[in-house]
DNA sequence: GGAAACCGAGAGACACCCAC
DNA sequence: GTGGGTGTCTCTCGGTTTCC
């Protein structure tokens, strides 16, 4: 059992198939087929159940896949441990939609021209998918809203450090206040979004329960939604104001509620002089 | 019919062994 | 220590099978 078999192993499973894994991973498909049965013979187990073309985990194989996340992750760490802590290698990180747009341009282009022989990958998603991101060495960390859930970032597996801080507002059509509207929609992200439950805590606080949540993709299609009447939105100030989104709309500041704290998250213990160097860069922004 | 997985043949890379 | 022979492993290619 190698590290290129697990590496295989690991692709097939988030790739859900042998096809789009070989693609992944620049193989032929059928070289994938061969080093997972090869790894199934050398475990005297089946991984897989070949389900018609689906290939569907066997319990073996969901015992394994941990164990290849956290074999894979610490080959990666002895490689970054003695390469001079000289940040190289390839970067993977996670963020939200509205930090990709509005904090992080300037801190990549400015990673990208201190350490080029580093490969940025960054991948969006809503704070609970990218917190299951870093859980599962998906990404090697994530710049997220800190959760409403206190016990959300538990210190045995994760380790963070607030790099800025951001305003949320609450977004209505014009002339409209956010806590007198009847029969409230909500437009916001989709479930595991960390600002939306700040709004929905929010709107606890003042009593009212949105009646439903319309789940867009976008800050653009978001802010038009409620431009057009279609409910209220939750929304971080920065990303209105460099969009200029803001025309359309109102305005409102959530109090203390609406300040949030972004924090760089990272899985405890993984660490690497390419983390590192965007920790550095991200930390002087508080 | 098309997509995905599987199979077999052949080529290249590499490790190991042995003679020098 | 070095170079050649040999066996093994991994890869690609091309074709086949299976299933939606």
């Amino acid at each position: 059992m190698d590290l290129s078999a697990l590496t295989i192993f690991r692709a097939v499973v988030r790739e859900n198939g042998v096809t789009r894994a070989a693609a992944k991973l620049n193989r032929v498909q059928s070289n994938v087929t061969t080093r997972i049965r090869q790894l199934e013979e050398t475990l005297g187990t089946d991984l897989f159940i070949r389900d018609g073309r689906r290939l569907v985990l066997t319990p073996a194989g969901e015992t394994l896949l941990p164990y290849a996340e956290r074999l894979l992750a610490l080959a990666e760490e002895a490689r970054h441990a003695v390469s001079e802590n000289r940040p190289q290698g390839r970067l993977r990180l996670g963020t939200m939609e509205s930090t990709a747009a509005s904090r992080l341009p300037r801190v990549l282009a400015a990673y990208h021209q201190r350490w080029p022989q580093v490969t940025l990958e960054l991948a969006t998603g809503v704070t609970r998918a990218l917190i299951e991101s870093v859980r599962t060495f998906e990404v090697d960390a994530a710049v997220m809203a800190r959760p409403i859930e206190p016990d959300a970032l538990p210190a045995e597996q994760f380790e963070f450090v607030p790099v800025f801080e951001e305003e949320l507002t609450l977004v209505t059509p014009r002339g409209q206040h956010p806590a007198t509207a009847t029969n409230l929609t909500l437009v916001a992200f989709e479930h595991g979004c960390a600002y939306r439950s700040y709004a929905m805590r929010w709107y606890e606080q003042q009593g009212i329960r949105p009646a439903r949540v319309l789940e867009l993709g976008s800050y653009h299609a978001i802010v038009a939604c409620v431009a057009a009447g279609a409910g209220v939105a939750v929304a971080p100030r920065s990303v209105l104001e460099l969009a200029r989104l803001d025309d359309e709309v109102d305005l409102h500041p959530m109090g203390e509620l609406g300040r949030v704290d972004a924090l760089l998250v990272w899985r405890k213990g993984h660490v690497s002089a390419a983390l590192n160097a965007m920790r550095d860069l991200l930390v002087p922004m508080k």
